[in-house]
DNA sequence: AATGAATGAGCGTTCATTCAT
DNA sequence: GATGAATGAACGCTCATTCAT
């Protein structure tokens, strides 16, 4: 847990016709986000399943009935946790892009910006990850959502880099998209799991390096590309 | 489920004290692996939390009872999914490998058995991208095992290429690793994820030309690499 | 609801030891009020089980804590029912009595003024009814004094009409009074159940002549008075 | 509880997915009773809602989670007594019915059955008695056919009596039967909540006396007639 | 007096696991 | 070995009641 977890918005959540939390309360805003600070951690720590209301209120310094004064029920922790964090740690990627002037340099801002987010909290990163490969029914739409998000910024900078003539035209866009984003994840997902701690940002650039160009020898070597799609 | 699903091997669980199968018994290998199947089915539908037993047994065709004269407990038969069924799959990558000759077509073979093994039996993808991203406890090192053989294959073809010249020398090798499995990982699951049916196969010279050549246009560019770890 | 709903009177529970509601503060009475109608309403619809503090609290405009300043607890809102509405409502059944002047009027009085009672606030018919036939610990004593004073009347009423000579002489006494009351509300209780609407105090006359001559035809049928009690 | 309560046959209830019960094996159904008095017993002695499944778990003797096995829900032991127990309490009137050749004695057969049968199980009748007077949605479309059957029976039997001349010709049909069943229930409910003990049963006859005759002086009396519905 | 956020006891329900048959 | 009825621990959730403001 850290000072730059969450937001500092309100703990509204609005579809509830029953409990609705007055927003400008410091304290509420304030207990919300222990809350959610809290079951963060607990999931992070034991799963989602293996999570119990009791273990949250505790670690959040609360009686159990509280935390439905802030979330309809335990999946709804989970989709606040979309909402409010890992979507606002999302959209804050363009931002980062904005900053760059050329493709490459968008790209590695993007990277490197993603990994900085998840490294910061670690909470997160772990159950970003586990609910991003699960079936989990209330979440699948969030996910997709955050995912095409991801998946539209990268296609503009690849589009643009093509057009500036530093990528590839013969790229298969649907593709390298999705490539590129897998690596980074399948790279915290990585951090996240080693017993070993190192510093997930330094992975940018090497990782940078690979997209650009490839793992290939290319004084050498040109027989993947005579096989590639078009 | 299919004619290739799970060995046919014994339905042995080691690690039991009071139960062991007779592995010669026909019948018992078969109720074995019907379970088994049963149970990645179900998990692959509902997740394992919300599998029951009961379930299981009905998609079996056996009574609730008798998962357990082969199957320790619930969390055993994930054990013995990742022992018997994946960790074979798994292992079958080697054999892919050795019938090519050059690294990159070693790389391809890899890959393309990969998505071949998996787009043949999606309910193991199901399963098998979901636990691969969680904390389960019982899990957690069979995961790490099959991600270190599969890692380790992938280093001995890198490694020759820089030997044979066709690959660059100027690699972090450890992040190449986790780097091509985490690529195909997630093709792997945007496949499961989709909607629309595709080919997931026909994903992998796609894929292999851009771990070789990148993204990134050689004639143009050269910044990724001046900043790339040595 | 309507204007002739509840008595003016004083907020004040006599049995509290702590909150002791000025009755003179035409505001106090009028929140005491809203509060009672709003409750009753609440669990006409959904029975007293299924309705909640807050429910109430909504309904009446008032916070949920308020309701704690007139009400020691949730019975005790069934408890202030019973003593200010349905007691004002069955006391004031004699007086419609006294306006008849011989027995079978002062029955005919009675059970339109019952009817008319009843019809007039529905709510309390519906809240009543669901009380009269429970077990309800709180409540029991308030109904059973609420029938008694009912049956008195009753009784006093065909006493009369047998000193007149207009009543049967051979009546089991007991029987007839809760024969009657019984009669009377099982009839609110269809009309209350019933999805067409109708004039509930129409049914007045129709119910006094049954009570009066029976379903017998008095000039072929005697058997059934040889059997009966003397 | 006593040895005639339920009926002997099978404690399956039809409209589960999950859960069917073999009817054919004798201590299932002796499982499923002995759930089914205890509850009833349960319920008569506290109301359904401040019953609780472990209380009756208890009384029945088996586990919580046994009485899942038999019921849907706590809801649906409601439903199943009414369906098992008392519908099929209703439905043996009509036997009773048949076995008298006049309207009148027909009429005392049922009601006379009816106060028998509700005098030799009490827990039924003051289960019954709550549930007829409630809003309970699971339970409301029970009653309300449940009394159609009863209504029909009486309506039959008074049409008869209107036919072989015993009866008026000059009655409100729809009204007398509630009347009838009215009356009865009341005395029934009277029973449930005396503090003596009394025989509920023979209350039949001074019942049917009061039905036939009325309480009013045929020789002195006439003016109810006057007034009533034609 | 009025508020409504906070509490936590209490209950219905599920389901992995056991064991008598 | 095979069965499936029985178990009971465990958990999510509700809501009457309290109390600081």
């Amino acid at each position: 847990m850290n000072e730059y977890s969450f937001i500092k918005g309100s703990g509204v959540h609005a579809d509830s016709k029953e409990v609705v939390i007055n927003s400008t309360k410091a304290k509420t805003g304030e207990k919300y986000r222990r809350i959610l600070e809290a079951a963060v951690s607990v999931f992070a720590r034991k799963g989602f399943h293996h999570s119990t209301i009791s273990q949250i209120a505790r670690e959040a310094g609360v009686a159990d009935g509280t935390i439905y004064l802030y979330f309809k029920n335990k999946d709804d922790i989970l989709v606040q946790f979309l909402n409010y964090k890992t979507k606002q740690v999302f959209s804050g990627f363009r931002e980062s892009v904005n900053k760059a002037d050329n493709s490459i340099d968008k790209l590695r801002n993007l990277v490197h910006r993603h990994l900085e987010e998840f490294q910061r909290d670690r909470n997160m990163a772990v159950v970003y990850q586990a609910l991003a490969h699960q079936n989990h029914k209330s979440i699948q739409e969030h996910i997709r959502e955050m995912s095409k998000m991801y998946l539209d910024i990268v296609g503009e900078i690849v589009e643009r880099g093509q057009e500036e003539g530093t990528m590839r035209r013969d790229l298969y866009l649907g593709l390298v998209k999705r490539f590129i984003l897998g690596a980074v994840e399948s790279t915290i997902n990585n951090w996240v799991r080693s017993r070993r701690e190192y510093d997930l940002v330094s992975m940018a650039d090497p990782l940078i390096d690979l997209f650009i160009r490839g793992i290939g020898n290319p004084e050498t070597n040109s027989t993947a590309a005579e096989r590639s799609v078009p």
